[in-house]
DNA sequence: TGATCCATATCTCGCTTTGA
DNA sequence: TCAAAGCGAGATATGGATCA
């Protein structure tokens, strides 16, 4: 899936607009024709690229990663490649053999991700941040998880190691991993988090005026970036080393000790209020307590592996305020162990690209009202103003911001259901180019609002929108972010009849109820001759009976649920060559 | 009183963008 | 990589209001 997301638009003229801050808009020209026009913006193109290059030092990076891991240049987007070289270089120093990349057709069993959950939603005050540093990494080496130590049945030196359910925490299955660490991914997972930590306390010691420091940090920043995107490729199904066992027991693995640490917190009176993958927030009451949680790991991973780690808790600091808004989506300020207050957005419209200016800024606000201690009140009367705000915005500001990530043709116009196909209304961007007559490129970064009555609408020129959907603008950029935010302060909870609206003193008018045309008198069914109700097992009806006429009689039949009228009278005979499904289709 | 309209709820799917 | 949120939208069920 492309979603060229990292950056807000791809163009050179987009990069150089952002990179040396360009601001004036290039004169579009046809680059299909060679002209004077042509030769000049390609030079000049190429000019900016050079000098983009002096600022974001791309090609250091690139070339440290490839002679890093012997690739070649031209492999650069193939982020697996970095790693997947990295273990065949580690394969033929071992003289093993690996096998080919495995293709769309061998299909690839699916294992299960990471242990979420927020546990309390609304505000929080003085609450503890931590991260378990290395944990699938840690995970791979100490219990030497490869697909060619993973057993069905126990073998020699092998530990028993359960995969449990994601959801549910039960067991479902018991591996036994043999304990050789010489295995391939132990081997990579080693040298990957042993060259980054030996140049991270290499760069700690280092002079940050002397000559070696950049080619340090530069190499540090390599190691973990490798180090970091391992574990996507580890579990990716096109991996030439996947293994859905052991992937799904690394995950298992680190779950299982989150599970731990929530149960024995809540033993201390602690209070686990979010946790996500291998990052805790936890009601510490103020204090650090990372050193007790480590000891905790130790024992568990003694008690359960009969090793010890280095998987642990490292202490991020202490939210002063903290808002939790749902899973992956909360903000607050962090107070850092060395005193430095920093703001954390995560997840949240203020973060998406395609939220709107006024969302972000409103979401920002009301947030930060809440977090500084206000009632309900207070919250709603900053949402009052917002709602006549909004009137005056201009409307890129308060407008969706998007790209086509494919060509219009190639999004989905049906729906799957079972067997049944259904029509689908277009991807709504789809929708707002067309109603606007307009065309975009993949990738090109475009507006759209919804006019009356909720027609989406592309725009370049915003002069060209007229009648603007106001109803359906203020859901979309106050009420859906406040609704939420409302009842993480269980301010607000759904209930039958009772509108949210109306808690800001906005009511919707009641459509007028259109006017039914004379409809002309109904035409009298056929009545059937003879007309009767069977509730039947149609198998077993079927068996029964050797000939059977359906006309006329209506069917209710238990298995697929249908009453149909058969009006014209049919017969079916009897043929014992013809399967039931047959029958029944008939 | 039955038929019909409408709002609402619930489920499912497609898509994007985020988090870790 | 998996998992989640958010949004749009279709299918389907349900209950109340209104109409004929």
């Amino acid at each position: 899936k492309m979603t060229l997301n990292r950056k807000r638009e791809y163009s050179v003229e987009a990069r150089s607009i952002e990179v040396l801050g360009k601001s004036q808009k290039l004169k579009e020209i046809n680059f299909g024709e060679l002209s004077v026009e042509h030769r000049t913006r390609c030079i000049a193109d190429v000019k900016d690229m050079v000098e983009m290059e002096k600022k974001l030092q791309y090609i250091p990076l690139l070339d440290g990663l490839r002679r890093l891991s012997k690739t070649k240049w031209e492999d650069y987007t193939y982020v697996s490649r970095y790693i997947d070289q990295l273990l065949l270089t580690e394969a033929r120093n071992k003289k093993i053999i690996l096998p080919m990349k495995p293709t769309k057709e061998d299909g690839g069993k699916d294992f299960e991700g990471a242990f979420r959950e927020a546990f309390h939603r609304g505000r929080h005050f003085n609450v503890g941040c931590y991260d378990l540093a290395g944990a699938y990494l840690n995970a791979i080496i100490e219990l030497c998880l490869d697909p060619a130590n993973v057993y069905e049945e126990e073998v020699e030196n092998s530990i028993p190691i359960e995969v449990t359910d994601r959801v549910s925490n039960k067991v479902i299955a018991t591996y036994y991993v043999k304990q050789n660490p010489e295995a391939i991914l132990p081997l990579v997972a080693k040298k990957l988090l042993f060259e980054k930590n030996k140049f991270k306390k290499l760069k700690n010691e280092t002079d940050p005026n002397s000559s070696d420091y950049k080619i340090i940090e530069e190499n540090y920043k390599l190691w973990k970036s490798i180090s970091l995107s391992s574990w996507g490729v580890i579990g990716n199904k096109y991996f030439r080393y996947y293994d859905y066992r052991t992937t799904s027991l690394i995950t298992s693995v680190i779950r299982g000790l989150l599970h731990f640490i929530e149960g024995e917190l809540l033993k201390k009176g602690y209070t686990l209020e979010y946790l996500d993958t291998d990052g805790a927030i936890i009601d510490d009451k103020g204090k650090d307590i990372s050193d007790w949680l480590n000891t905790l790991i130790q024992e568990w991973f003694q008690k359960k592996f009969g090793k010890s780690t280095k998987i642990l808790f490292d202490y991020e600091g202490n939210y002063e305020k903290l808002f939790i808004v749902a899973l992956t989506r909360y903000r607050g300020w962090l107070r850092r162990p060395d005193g430095t207050l920093e703001e954390k957005n995560v997840g949240l419209e203020i973060k998406r690209k395609d939220s709107t200016e006024f969302m972000k800024q409103s979401q920002k606000e009301l947030l930060e009202l809440i977090l500084n201690k206000c009632s309900k009140e207070e919250a709603i009367e900053l949402i009052k103003i917002k709602l006549e705000e909004i009137k005056n915005q201009p409307l890129k500001a308060i407008s969706f911001s998007c790209k086509l990530s494919k060509k219009p043709e190639d999004y989905a116009t049906e729906i799957k259901r079972g067997n049944k196909t259904f029509k689908k209304k277009p991807y709504i961007i789809v929708s707002a180019l067309k109603n606007a007559n307009l065309t975009k490129k993949v990738g090109e970064l475009f507006w759209w609002v919804y006019c009356d009555e909720r027609i989406p609408m592309a725009f370049d020129d915003e002069t060209t929108i007229k009648n603007v959907d106001w109803a359906k603008m203020k859901e979309r950029n106050i009420y859906n972010k406040v609704r939420v935010i409302f009842e993480a302060m269980e301010w607000w909870k759904k209930e039958r009849g009772k509108k949210f609206l109306e808690l800001f003193g906005e009511f919707i008018e009641k459509k007028p109820r259109k006017v039914k045309s004379k409809k002309p008198p109904k035409e009298t069914p056929k009545k059937a001759t003879e007309e009767k109700t069977i509730v039947c097992d149609f198998e077993q009806c079927m068996k029964n009976l050797k000939g059977i006429c359906i006309a006329t009689e209506v069917w209710n039949c238990p298995k697929n649920n249908e009453s149909s009228v058969y009006e014209e009278p049919e017969l079916l005979k009897k043929d014992n060559e013809k399967p039931i499904e047959s029958y029944y289709e008939e």
